[in-house]
DNA sequence: TTGTAAGCGTTATCAC
DNA sequence: GTGATAACGCTTACAA
């Protein structure tokens, strides 16, 4: 490992001050043009770039964003990652992420060690809603974020989807089909977005007669959501339908209706949750609710911004609608050229082709 | 934002040098016990962790790992990210993630800013093969590791599958079915690793008569496949089976084919590539050529230890064994408890059953 | 064994 | 407008 150029170094060769040289290069002071030039050059031949440790050390500007996720094999949660990494740097800051493997011990390890980095805002999705980060971070002061998954009681700025009104969504759409019987794969209630989910649909279903509510809990891998749907079908439950609150959930329950032969939709109807280009592909295509990755990303970023330029307002809980994607797991197989409808919170419809680009 | 605490806040509270605190909490020189004991006490009481960026640059021990990857939003790359973080979170390393974007620019631009961190080391999944970040990264010296991506003639470590007999693996299997039309879905051939899994394909294909291969070039996204797979189906293709070479052209080929009411794998058979969730509960499920994600991490992992710890020897290569997972998409319905085989490049053949825990 | 002091590379301050 | 100098928080010679 060549030793990297310093200041020094442009600063000789420049035949200018160190000083001189950080002015040019940081953009902070009025400097000669010609000097300005001169740095320039050497800079660009030593392929100098300003050692990011010693800079932060003497300006106390970090310009380091990080963020923890419960697991990075969640295409979920690596979405988000990926809508923040963009903005972080667009903005100029670099992105350090840990994941807490869905262990709570790391979790709080891993925001340890992060926070040695003196960051200058961290994004957390939270492993549980002990939030086991959440004491090394209001200590540290850092301003923080929450994304997908509030803490009931928690005063800290939070973007989410509005779980509830999600939950009526899916639930609308299967009553308006004449289902009555719906059962509600959960990954687990000890998340509270995943309950308000619930109550979304719970709330929804009471309003007409009849209706029947069954709550499965799967658990948030899918071996698990796949084992215990299987055993659930075992007993040949009497359901029409079937809400799948998490990504994993909504493919564990796909493949065990598939694999026991059971028709979606004409013998059960499928809702699930997340988009993802499988729900498109698989048979049947699987409607959805859709949720609005791109833009908890940026309103993610907008809040830590907020903070970090010292925004010492209210904490704000962002809530965001979401999208009901409808496709073959409820309706069958429509019109052949359409053949995805979008139907939003607000009861619009409007359809949406498979052509690319979309 | 609190100033966190210092060296020599921990000394002053404890009642001794800033030395001696570096020196208990680093575990670098012999102390006296209960001096120890009164410095752990004034850290912890403190909420102390040494600022990383002052550690670093007084060391010259970075204790940073850079990763650059083409895209966050593709589940093999993020899981490839996944292990890396693992093996370099249980080392004491944090991890700084950058994404391409699938942009050589941005690919270039994001590893200069990277490297003003100076990590210790770097892994890189090369945007292309101009490898743009290339450069960058040989004039700084920094160690790194080519990761899925390999550099025809380059000079670097690197851990690769052995894509060659991946393809040998994929056409072998369906040569054993009977298969003479077979249909190649790669994603672009500007990338050496989807060559060789072509030329191994074209190479199992070449030894038995009359075997004719096509090859489709979808691009690299779901959107882009799909639409060209589509066109080509219109075209009524000659063709009894399809390899996908990427997940993405996996996921577009089952949607076209599912969508189009073309039975699998009845009229056309499908072997993908990658192995997700998914594909076990897609309908049909599908045959799929996985890669050892876990492996690729923790190789890739050793490559940089090594490296990162002065090894100096000539450039690895590491070409790892894929497992082909044979599933619906080729044979069918098989035995309904064990429904899934897997068939290693040594021909071993095992079952293995679906339930959790695997 | 413990403390003192220097210095990592940068930028902010303050003379010039 | 430019340059010398100090200081950020830490580790590590070296002195005690």
């Amino acid at each position: 490992m060549r030793r990297a150029a310093t200041v020094k170094d442009v600063a000789e060769k420049a035949g200018v001050s160190p000083a001189t040289v950080s002015n040019v290069l940081g953009g902070r002071k009025k400097v000669n043009a010609d000097m300005a030039a001169r740095v320039h050059a050497a800079a660009t031949e030593l392929g100098y770039e300003a050692d990011r440790a010693a800079s932060f050390l003497r300006s106390g500007q970090s310009r380091i964003v990080a963020m923890t996720v419960p697991s990075l094999d969640n295409p979920f949660f690596t979405s988000i990652i990926a809508s923040v990494e963009r903005w972080s740097n667009a903005n100029g800051f670099d992105l350090i992420v840990a994941s807490a493997n869905e262990s709570d011990a790391v979790e709080k390890a891993r925001v340890g060690a992060l926070l040695s980095w003196r960051p200058a805002g961290v994004v957390v999705i939270p492993n549980s809603e002990r939030f086991p980060a959440r004491d090394a971070l209001d200590f540290s002061g850092t301003p923080y974020v929450l994304a997908d998954r509030a803490i009931p009681g928690l005063s800290a700025d939070a973007v989410t989807i509005d779980n509830f009104s999600a939950g009526r969504l899916a639930a609308n759409h299967l009553v308006d089909l004449g289902h009555r019987d719906v059962t509600v794969c959960a990954s687990t209630l000890d998340l509270s977005n995943i309950r308000e989910r619930c109550d979304g649909i719970r709330s929804r279903l009471a309003e007409g007669e009849n209706a029947r509510l069954s709550l499965l809990e799967v658990g948030l891998t899918f071996e698990s959501a796949s084992a215990t749907i299987e055993r659930w079908l075992q007993g040949s439950p009497r359901t029409t339908a079937v809400v799948a609150l998490t990504n994993f959930s909504t493919l564990a329950v796909l493949g065990a209706l598939v694999q026991r032969h059971i028709r979606v939709p004409d013998d059960v109807s499928l809702v699930g949750f997340d988009d993802y280009a499988w729900m498109r592909a698989a048979g049947p295509s699987v409607t959805a609710i859709r949720q609005p990755v791109e833009e908890i990303g940026r309103r993610l970023w907008e809040r830590l911004q907020a903070r970090m330029d010292g925004d010492a307002g209210e904490p704000v809980h962002i809530q965001l609608d979401t999208d009901l994607i409808v496709r073959d797991s409820t309706v069958g197989h429509p019109d052949p050229v359409h053949d995805t409808y979008i139907r939003s919170a607000d009861g619009a419809f409007r359809a949406e082709s498979r052509t690319p680009g979309q």
